[in-house]
DNA sequence: GCTCTTTTTTTCGAGCCTCGAAAAAATTAA
DNA sequence: TTAATTTTTTCGAGGCTCGAAAAAAAGAGC
């Protein structure tokens, strides 16, 4: 059951409180922290000079335009970009990023590098992500140390996020890519999976738009998805979960890349829609990879007459059509995003898409869905990760710290 | 933004976790409730004699079976059943049912009777409900006042729990209950999704199977569902949500009672049984309502012979294990109960039931699905809106209170 | 039957935390 | 230069939880 609050919890969560709201908020004054925490002017004066003192903000002088009021001029907060740093680790198809980022977000250094993921050992692969971290960190001030690490992977990780259970870039399954980071480097580690950090990221990114509810579908070789309900990532109950694109579409239907057949990804991945615009039979194996130059084709051809491509489109969206209208049955209507190259062909998806969601019953509120396209995943999935690991850090690492949080976090690591 | 944690609301939720601790243990000490909320024994005492004092909690003495053992012998709390009472209303299809429960979860009195809801007058429908529920306060004394209602529907409700949005039990549609029971009788009211109850029913009534995270399948007339993921029952962003019965199973298949086309329940309802096994084409117009007697016939000759009465269970088995692969793709495999009178006819719909789960992704897991029945619905949902209600007295009305939890209540009533 | 041991519950003072009110600080308007 | 205004800090009051010690209530042993 949920424990009870001790008394010294209280501070330690008004602290986090704080932190939060300096984090959302890029530069509050102390006045307006106390406004949308809640809590009095007093408590919050005695809080962040605390955290001024432990080095985790800073009084942000002179930065902000000086807005000719009456009265004292309020003082800035923000994050000190030295309390702290993160590394983010993105491995997709055929590619591995990282990044080393600052307390306040900000991008201190990052690499990347093609690979042939699919036909790697094991070994190797390990060995690339780890020199590549190794190098990151080696660059860093020892008065910066990084205390989070966050992974996003392209597949399917376990719920407490620590080892990546399946995943369709590599032949190898079951990595667990959190031991082994922490193993070698001693930084508290989590393997997330990629969509889930994109909407992490959208919610950062456009607050306005994606807050209390959202999905984002991601459009590429497969069908990806992270959704935000109530305000909270939606995961699976004993893995990241989420997997939009093997909901069924038609049972017994088209060969899936993941073995099984009907899957929602059989008919609007990447591989299928090249699969039905060849008119390939619809149990044809999957191709391993398409350039996005080809799909870009495909959908040229599609755009320029009816053919076999731009049925291969249709089909595409009526299956992501019906597939949402499952979804919205369960948790009704909300704004969706469109991520990933996939999405730069959504005006030949979306004619057959709510036609298909018109026809089912999560499509009776249709006028609270709507749809916007991000068309560059990449960046998304480093910045969801990035902020997945700052808020670890503000939470867990910073906000217990009696002796100064930077203290402990040299302790851990 | 989540809101700072004041000084006094630290008692209020220390307060509410100790009687959660009383209604989840049943009858444990002050030694016991000071072990599962984490709480220091002196503030377990305090708290608890400040209960005690108001009339929430009482001494269990001598009930409990005297446990020989050395020392002080432990005193056992329980809720005082006089501290308050709850009513819970379940409209279901030609049936209304009402019942007066005491603060402890004992039903005080209770009402039931057979209507035509179907095609009963809005103004009658009302006229009866209101009219059971005053014949119970009326019986109650004033030293108890009501304290909440809760009211289930089959049917949807909005996500405030407010109004019923749509019901296949009637014609009418966005009825305000909550208002007009509050209007009526000054108590504070909610009205939820008969599924949804059943689900919380489930997890106190048997907390060992039904913990964390299952879904409980409404077999009846229709298909319903509620499901707690993460030890929180799960709710659409805008209704009651968790539609189930409404997820496709085959994109432009069968008639579905909504409406639409290729719905779960237009395979595995009692009516698409019904269609399937008198071999009528899938888009006669569903039949109103089918007694149990006849769906207990149809089920003793699939038993006895393999014809379309078999073949009618085996795709009602189909849909329900296409539905269940979409389901676990998005939220990974749990225990599932199914619920209600279909629920006699599981081991003719079981095989391929599970022969289709197998087919999806959700199966990978498939040792971890494991199904139960529970054939009776009716008090499930009774006890649902009973716990849901008493829950919100506790958390609600019973914490704050510094001057006595009756007296705002009489305040309220 | 009396004392000792054990376990539960209560009491009491210490230490924090938040709050409101008042004071201090920093700026513009007159 | 003074007054007005707004933000931030200071300070004492009141509450809450905690640990330690005391009190209470039984069984065990002789």
């Amino acid at each position: 059951m949920t424990v009870g609050i001790r008394h010294d919890d209280l501070r330690r969560r008004n602290r986090a409180m704080v932190i939060a709201a300096v984090r959302r908020a890029g530069q509050p004054s102390r006045t307006e922290i106390a406004a949308t925490t809640g809590l009095s002017h007093s408590t919050i004066s005695a809080i962040s000079a605390d955290l001024i003192d432990e080095g985790v903000l800073a009084e942000a002088k002179g930065s902000e335009a000086p807005l000719a009021k009456r009265g004292r001029p309020q003082v800035a907060l923000s994050l000190a970009p030295g309390a702290a740093s993160v590394i983010t680790v993105v491995l997709s198809l055929n590619y591995l990023s990282a990044a080393l980022i600052d307390y306040a977000g900000g991008v201190i250094a990052q690499e990347h590098r093609r690979l042939p993921t699919l036909g790697m050992a094991k070994a190797d692969l390990l060995g690339e992500m780890l020199a590549m971290v190794r190098r990151l960190i080696a660059g860093q001030s020892p008065s910066r140390p990084v205390m989070r690490i966050v992974m996003a992977i392209q597949g399917i990780t376990d719920a407490e996020a620590r080892t990546m259970l399946w995943s369709p870039i590599t032949a190898h399954s079951d990595i667990p890519f959190a031991a082994i980071l922490e193993e070698a480097f001693g930084v508290p580690t989590r393997v997330e999976n990629d969509c889930n950090m994109i909407a992490v990221a959208l919610r950062w990114h456009k607050p306005d738009r994606y807050r209390q509810d959202f999905i984002a579908i991601l459009l590429s070789h497969g069908i990806g998805m992270g959704m935000v309900l109530k305000g909270d990532l939606f995961t699976g109950t004993q893995s990241s979960g989420g997997e939009f694109g093997h909901m069924i579409h038609r049972p017994d239907g088209a060969l899936c890349r993941c073995g099984r057949r009907g899957c929602v990804e059989a008919y609007a991945g990447n591989y299928a829609i090249w699969r039905n615009a060849r008119q390939r039979p619809e149990d044809d194996v999957p191709a391993a990879d398409i350039s996005d130059a080809d799909m870009a084709d495909l959908a040229a051809r599609a755009r320029a007459h009816d053919g076999p491509e731009r049925e291969a489109f249709r089909k595409a969206g009526e299956a992501i059509g019906f597939g949402l209208g499952s979804l919205f049955a369960l948790i009704d209507p909300a704004p969706v995003a469109m991520v990933g190259h996939g999405a730069r062909a959504f005006d030949l998806i979306e004619p057959s898409m709510r036609e298909a969601i018109a026809k089912t019953a999560g499509g009776q509120h249709s006028k609270a869905i709507s749809f916007d396209t991000e068309p560059d995943e990449t960046p998304l999935i480093r910045e969801g990760c990035a902020m997945q690991a700052l808020t670890f850090v503000d939470q867990e690492i910073l906000a217990p710290g009696l002796t100064g949080p930077l203290v402990e976090g040299k302790d851990v690591a």
